[in-house]
Formats: structure tokens, sequence, C-alpha cells
DNA sequence: TGTCAAGGTGAATTATGATTCACCATAGAG
DNA sequence: CTCTATGGTGAATCATAATTCACCTTGACA
């Protein structure tokens, strides 16, 4: 499976098939599902699951870096339309929205990667990830404050400190309502 | 095991430690912990787990029902102290920090608990406690309004939306910070 | 102190699931 | 059209854990 050469046209429909499903496994029974019931809801034999991931934690792993890939994509259009000038804090919390949105939609994935990666290693790509979104939330942050619309005491750890609390399992409604409410305290007065 | 007639001693001993010893595994190693390796903690062999509790599951539940039910004492004695004239949302506050320490010290047993807990379903006990809570926090939070010190538009609902998503994760200092934070959101203007 | 039911023991049983591997199938280069 | 390396298969193996149970121990009451 080094990406040496191509894959096989029909070994490449397999990994996605399989990384589609591992998602929608992980979603519906969580981080508990069996290799076994993965490959049988994609159509392969166990074996297959092997010939592409060494073991469940790098499959995991991968579904997640997978599902988390567009937002530090997200995170630095937002930061480029700022520079354009776009309202920086509209940006920041449009991004702060969908972040959420994407968020609550990889939960079951995340907690899966989080309990498989024995002791507490996060997997590089995902480090790789974060490492560009909180930069690009540093200066979009910075922005906002300089156009007098954040605290200036609240940092960007503030801001990871709150993030990293939204309650992943509510509505969309409840989530938007608190979102407003924790801002509310963000907001320069 | 049935409380007709007391525990013998020894039992009650046991019974105690294995409860505790459980705890402190669940904390250390997560909701994976083997009975074995609860029972061997425990000093007792596995048989003994199971003459006290008829599965994991209910030892978990017993655990964490154990764990949190001093909290609805909490607050209805932090209510008493409003009505006796103490400032509600000091109460609040005070009563809010505890609750943040006591679910970050049993963050670990509730997810072990929510994980085996087939289904969705919350323990009877816990369901009573959370009613209580409930109660001694709407009040709370009346009065609170009442005097003035918190916006009106501030529901229970959106109390325990906001609750439910503390940073179980991090040092106190955070935590504290998290909450003035937070409540800076819901404080009156 | 003697009795015996409550309490304790731990090897054995049963389940479940990850991972392996010897062998089969076929894309696609030549 | 032929090969053959790449990809696929799935029964078998290995490991880990929950739970059971036939048989000991011992608190505590008479």
């Amino acid at each position: 499976m080094s990406p040496q050469r191509p894959l096989r046209a029909d070994a490449a429909r397999n990994r996605a098939r399989i990384m589609a499903t591992a998602h929608e496994q992980i979603t519906e029974h969580g981080a508990g599902v069996s290799m076994e019931r993965i490959a049988a809801a994609s159509g392969v034999a166990v074996g297959t699951l092997y010939k592409h991931f060494p073991n469940k934690t790098d499959l995991v792993n991968a579904v997640i870096a997978a599902s988390f890939a567009p937002v530090a994509d997200d995170a630095e259009d937002s930061l480029r339309r700022a520079g354009q000038g776009a309202p920086a804090m509209e940006e920041l919390t449009g991004f702060l929205t969908r972040l959420m949105d994407t968020v609550a939609h990889n939960q079951a994935v995340k907690a899966a990667a989080h309990a498989l990666n024995t002791d507490h290693a996060v997997h590089p790509a995902m480090r790789d990830l974060e490492a560009r979104v909180t930069s690009a939330l540093g200066q979009l942050l910075r922005a906002a404050q300089a156009q007098g619309e954040l605290r200036t005491d609240c940092t960007v750890d503030d801001l990871y400190l709150v993030l990293s609390t939204f309650p992943t399992d509510q509505a969309p409604a409840a989530r938007v309502r608190w979102l407003a409410l924790v801002l509310t305290g963000l907001i320069a007065r």
C-alpha cells in the first residue's frame, strides 16, 4: 500500500468506499464497531480492510483526518476574505458556526479516534490541521480586536477553550443559541 | 444481595472498597478496564464483584450514582442560603463552580456509564438527582433575575446548555476562566 | 464454641473481535 | 491476448473479557 505507484482503479474505489462506510458505521454504532461489520457494510471481506490499513486504529485515524481536512481550508479562506475587507468578526463567527457543524457531524469519529489512540497521541495529520487553524484563527482574532469588535483581553487560547466545549449532541438550533450566549462574553463591551 | 438484612461487616467493607477501586481504575484506564483488573486492584476475586453487582454495567452505574449524590444536596443547600438572604447570583456561581469540579473529577466514570448503558438509558438514580438539581437551579435562577443580576431572557435550559459543555479535561484554572467567560454572556447588562 | 447461611474464590466457559495468511481473481502493462 | 503483480478472500488463529458455578471460608448469633 505504499503510495509509490498509483492504486489500481478498483483498489481506489474500494478504499474510498471503506472510508465512507467506516465513517457511517462509527457514527451509528460508536467506536466499538467491528472490522467485520465495516467490511460487510462496505461489501468487501475483512482481509481487504487490512490490505488498505494495517489495523483498526489507522483506519479510524485516516477517516478522521479526511473528515476534518476541509476545516483548515475554510479557516484560511475566512482569513483571506477578512484581509480583503470583509468584517473580521463576521468571518470569525461564520467560521466558528461552520466548525461547530463539522465537529458535530464527526463527533463519533472524533471520540473513536480518541478512544483508540493509545495513551493520548494525536495523529500527525490532525496536528498539522490544528496548526493551520490556530494560525488563521489567531490572525482573525487580532483583526476583530483591531476593529473593536472583540474584547482585547481575549486570547486564542480563550477561543479554543470555549470552542472545545460546544454542545456536539444538541440540535443545530441549540448550537446556534449556545454560540450566541457564549460569544456575548467575548464581544467588546 | 437484597437489602433485606444488613450486610455482614466484611461484605460491607469489600463493597465499599470495590466501588472506590472501580472509580480509580475507570478514571485511570477508561471504561475498558476489565472486571478482572478491578477485582485484583480491590484485593478480591472476580466472583466477589459479581456477588455484589450482577454485571459490569450495574457496577459502573452504582459508582456514578454514588459520585454524584452530593451534588443535589449542594444545589439545595445553595438555594436554602439564597432564601435566607445570601446573594442569589453568588450562590449560583458558587454552585456551578463546585459542580464543575465534581463533573471534572468524575468525567471518566460519566463517560463509562454512557458507553456501557446500551441504547441511551439514564440510570434511574441519576434521573432523580437531575430532577432535584433542575428544580433548585430554576429557583436560584429566578432569584438572581429578580435581584437584577442575570439577564431575564436566560432560561434554565440555557443554563443547562452552557453547563453541559464546560471543559472537563482542563486544569482548574482553565475551568475557572471558562466559567468567567461564559457567565459574562449571562450576566445582566 | 458450634452452626450454617452469607460471603468469597478462581478455573472454566462462552463470546466477541482483531489480525493473519495461504490461496484465488483480475487490472492493465506490454 | 498473456502474464503477473496488485488486490481480494474468509476461515482459522489468537487474545481479551464478561460471566458462571461448584466448592471453600468465616462472621455472628445462639
